[in-house]
DNA sequence: CATATAATTAGCTAATTTGCTATATCGCGT
DNA sequence: ACGCGATATAGCAAATTAGCTAATTATATG
């Protein structure tokens, strides 16, 4: 139960929402990165930041929030850090949620 | 959006959670309620209170957040406010989370 | 090796949340 | 009208959260 808690607070904000919502389609919605593609690294903290209208190192720890619910996942490459959504585990808890609630 | 993160919100605490899941089956969780039969009126705050282990006024809050979110309705009948569960707003809640996420 | 870029961590402030006690309010019975 | 029981509201303190800037770490490049 403090588990799911513990995911159902990471869901409880307009920000991070928002970024989940954005990372099912990452293309469409992060089009300009370069450094390489939405869709199959997952997408860098910058453009998040720069979409969200906050700071970078505040994004930072929204995403640190979302990896540690297991709602993302993260791949480090060079000086990225490209995140992308854990389908299976965003599953799991509303098939958990469901069963709790 | 505004309205899911209020009410994902309102699920975010174990206090809550745990409030909504006893809710699921009021008759074996409060059995010595008095007043009326927990399956058919709610449960009074008191009991809640009681099972939660924490103050009334405590629980009192915790029951608005959860009013004000649509997941519970009050019954008031003489001295007594009775809680039941929103069965038809919990599974909107869920189908929009669904949606969303 | 120095610089630049990307991200994270630290440290701070303001706002929100959660608990409590004390104080209303509301309905019923005497 | 008065008092009693059940809830709700007010008001306060402690803990948590969310934002920022500044500093640190890590990697690539001139």
């Amino acid at each position: 139960m403090d588990e799911l808690v513990e995911q159902t607070k990471a869901l409880a904000s307009d920000v991070r929402l928002s970024i989940l919502g954005w990372l099912k389609e990452p293309g469409r919605h992060f089009p300009d990165q370069l450094s390489g593609d939405p869709e199959e690294v997952g997408v860098c903290v910058s453009l998040i930041a720069k979409k969200l209208g906050v700071s970078q190192p505040t994004t930072s720890r929204h995403l640190e929030l979302l990896r540690r619910a297991g709602f993302v996942k993260v791949r480090r490459i060079a000086g990225w850090a490209f995140y992308a959504r854990d389908e299976a585990e965003l599953k799991a808890y509303q098939r958990r949620l469901h069963d709790t609630v």
